[in-house]
DNA sequence: CGCTATATTGAAGGCTATCAAGTCAGGTGG
DNA sequence: CCACCTGACTTGATAGCCTTCAATATAGCG
């Protein structure tokens, strides 16, 4: 463990939220292709994990980041009775092991959902190529930003009673992902169990999986196992019943 | 807004964690009484808050954190429909307002649930101060870690299917955080509302009040109003589930 | 081709939300 | 000081939703 988080002054900081609260929870840890280039030096290992392979496991030492470069990933505590709750599901360009940071084990286990390409971004490499690169630390800041407004839109996910809303918001959430990763956020290929879905929406796999039967049956979506195609945008935003949209497209930035 | 976080090489922050996971989502984010000496030139304005003033609003220009001297606080986000969600209550010790730390505004409000008195550490003063004196890094550090840990916590609760399930282990919680504060962890004095506690759980006001009940009828609980006496700590420790104990005394540190 | 894991669908029961009534405590004004 | 009022809490009844258990279907894979 070699590093931790300090305050500096970046006055440049000053970064694009024109809107603020719920407007502004837009999810992915990510951060944009051009940075990615910046980030380059820092990279240590990239390899291809495999479906189910581990990342890192609950209680390892905590010795870098990790970037999802191809693929996806999903992040989850155990509990010692063997409860599981999957804590998120993390698409190219997001980044995981950020709860790590403060600490010496991580908190959770990440694990590869599909054949992904992972970038190791070891904390002992981060350190110095910071200080040379000032720019990087608004990256960072970002980065543990955006890490907050993910758990801030679960939680607010969770605190929803019925489970139609609950999926709902999940749905309007990863298409929006979808849609800054340039992918078509109508056609989804949710990488994801349904009980690792369920587990994130604190359901059981059947309620989730007659969720999405009754969706279809209304003509919202068009489910066929992890592909979910969504008719009716409009129809999908209403179920979620707060104001937000289903894509963030000029709102700020 | 006038600096961010970064990150930089401080070694000697191998802290105190022993153990991993949930065995070490200790609550509060907190800070020693010592360390308050440490941070008395940080602090901007100190003022007594009454019931139900807010500390900062949803959508304030984050300028500061919040430190908790007495009293009680609970932040939440509200939604446009008029939806709030809880997301968690602050004792004496505690830090609010951290969530606001890479942002320019609050994502959420913070309101006091009694007369409360409040010290408010400018990010501005924030910032030089950590320069003086890099022991503080150390302790900011910590804040952020242990405001993840709260929010994992959180989100924990949330994900169990059973009211009682979720009360115990809030109960648990707020019990082993009494316990810090050299409070009598098996008598509480719960600050909130039912109507807050419910939205924190996920659950409805009703169901909260009958759970207490419930666990009264059991002879767990001994409950008036918002005085909780824990008279079976042994089973409401069962009901939670998983083999975390009631409190954390020598687990690690 | 079968095997296994995953997903869907069905039926039943339990749990929680909702609506409603009643209780209680605190605060205000007479 | 008391009556009233208001908000918070408790309790009850009902309906609806979700979980559970179970069976079936489907897909991936050796």
């Amino acid at each position: 463990m070699d590093f931790g988080i300090i305050i500096a002054d970046v006055d440049s900081l000053r970064h694009s939220y024109t809107s603020f609260a719920l407007s502004q929870v837009r999810l992915p840890t990510s951060i944009g292709a051009t940075d990615l280039d910046q980030l380059d030096p820092l990279i240590g290992d990239k390899r291809l994990y495999e479906h189910r392979e581990a990342v890192f496991h609950q209680g390892d030492p905590s010795r870098a980041l990790y970037i999802v470069r191809s693929g996806s990933l999903k992040t989850s505590v155990a509990d010692p009775a063997g409860g599981e709750q999957v804590l998120g599901f993390h698409l190219p360009g997001e980044i995981v092991g950020i709860g790590g940071l403060g600490k010496d084990f991580y908190l959770g286990t990440a694990e590869a959902l599909e054949s992904s390409n992972i970038w190791a971004i070891p904390h002992a490499r981060l350190q110095p190529i910071l200080e040379k690169f000032p720019i990087l630390h608004q990256q960072l800041q970002q980065m543990v930003s955006r890490w907050a407004d993910t758990n801030l839109e679960h939680l607010i996910i969770m605190g929803k009673t019925l489970a139609q809303v609950r999926l709902a918001m999940f749905l309007r959430s990863f298409a929006s992902r979808c849609d800054r990763l340039s992918r078509d956020p109508l056609n989804l290929t949710l990488p994801m169990s349904r009980r690792d879905l369920a587990s994130y929406l604190g359901l059981t796999l059947e309620t989730v999986s007659r969720e999405f039967s009754r969706m279809q049956a209304k003509d919202i979506l068009a489910v066929r196992g992890k592909e979910v195609r969504i008719l009716r945008a409009d129809r999908l935003v209403d179920l979620c019943g707060d104001g937000q949209p289903l894509l963030h497209r000029g709102t700020s930035e």
